[in-house]
DNA sequence: CAAGCTGATGAGCGCTCGTTAGTTTGACCG
DNA sequence: CGGTCAAACTAACGAGCGCTCATCAGCTTG
């Protein structure tokens, strides 16, 4: 073991935690080397630059968010169903995962190109998803509402603003908020 | 008139979209002063300093928010038709004044003390005020949720949501959206 | 028309940033 | 115990930042 036992992780997740309480800009690869008890020019042996520390974790988290939404979805399941269960592993990665959320939604755009086009795309297609889903639902009848893309857009913010208050002390843990906003959901949409 | 014509309001105007688009540690003053069509050093005649733009921009926000809140806020209605009203002008006000609410949401956190502690607090008193008529409902049995803060938390957070998307040249207007925001709220909170 | 005022300017300050180069350190291995 | 090599170091770079200041242009006014 090397003196300070530095590595790629231990970098990448220190930048995380300062990313999402001082932004992007608002970061110095300094505070980052003091964090890690280490001068700045050694966190360059375990990373490509800081923009590609803020690249590695929009990209991380944009992939689970559709990888959980797919994993999540069946087919056959009611529209209510569908729209419970999506609602819920997305509140709930914004309750264990709320550094990535912060970021993702502060950062994004501090990206260059053709990364900020592909991670907005990623986003935008977990949208469309989610609003086939209501969309679904008020043809079948279930769902109520005037505009999908609308609840959409509500749903989806709805759960983001989670990372904005959860904290792992608090009275709820992560899958009680998730169930309860998952309820607030299919409340949005008229379900039941 | 001078030849560049500059003033406060304008250069805060200015800032304040640029603050919106990029946040502001992503905004340089020359940025700034290049949309202005002027030299970075003439900005100082008509402002303070950059930090003191910002504060001018999320005091003068917060301030109208709670502005709002009482003015609208009649205590001999029913609880519904208080939130109702309450949460019909903050989506307005997040529609109307878009700009602002992002400036505010992002960059609030760099701000220095004692601004900042200021800031925070107006954001709570506006948040208990809104807890407070959710709860009024709840012990008069109109609303149904577990937790009052909760609710509060997500609408809150949901017509703030609403400065991310919305658009002049969109479908709807910012009164139709204000009105079907106010809806969601109220069926967040399980009213009838 | 001269004096005075407002405000835009170029030059440049001190500082911090992200990044690179070259050197030293120290843990591991034969 | 001496050689090796990854990794942390010192030093320094060019660029850009927010901001200051003395200067100067051009409008207003007596």
């Amino acid at each position: 073991m090397t003196r300070a036992g530095l590595n790629p992780d231990v970098v990448l997740d220190a930048a995380l935690t300062l990313f999402a309480r001082r932004g992007y800009h608002g970061t110095a690869l300094s505070e980052i080397a003091e964090t890690l008890q280490v001068r700045t020019p050694s966190l360059y042996n375990h990373m490509g630059s800081k923009h590609d520390l803020l690249l590695r974790i929009v990209d991380r988290t944009t992939a689970g968010v559709l990888d959980d939404f797919h994993r999540v979805l069946d087919p056959d399941d009611p529209p209510a169903e569908q729209l419970r269960r999506a609602t819920r592993v997305y509140a709930h990665r914004h309750a264990t995962h709320r550094r990535e959320a912060l970021v993702v939604n502060r950062d994004t755009s501090s990206l260059s190109e053709p990364a900020i086009g592909e991670m907005q795309a990623r986003r935008r297609e977990h949208e469309h998803a989610l609003r086939a889903v209501i969309a679904r639902g008020v043809e079948a009848g279930d769902f109520h509402v005037e505009s999908p893309a609308l609840a959409s857009f509500a749903i989806r913010e709805l759960c983001v603003s989670i990372a904005r208050w959860f904290s792992d002390d608090g009275a709820l843990t992560a899958e009680e908020v998730a169930d309860q906003y998952s309820g607030f959901a299919l409340r949005i949409v008229g379900a039941s």
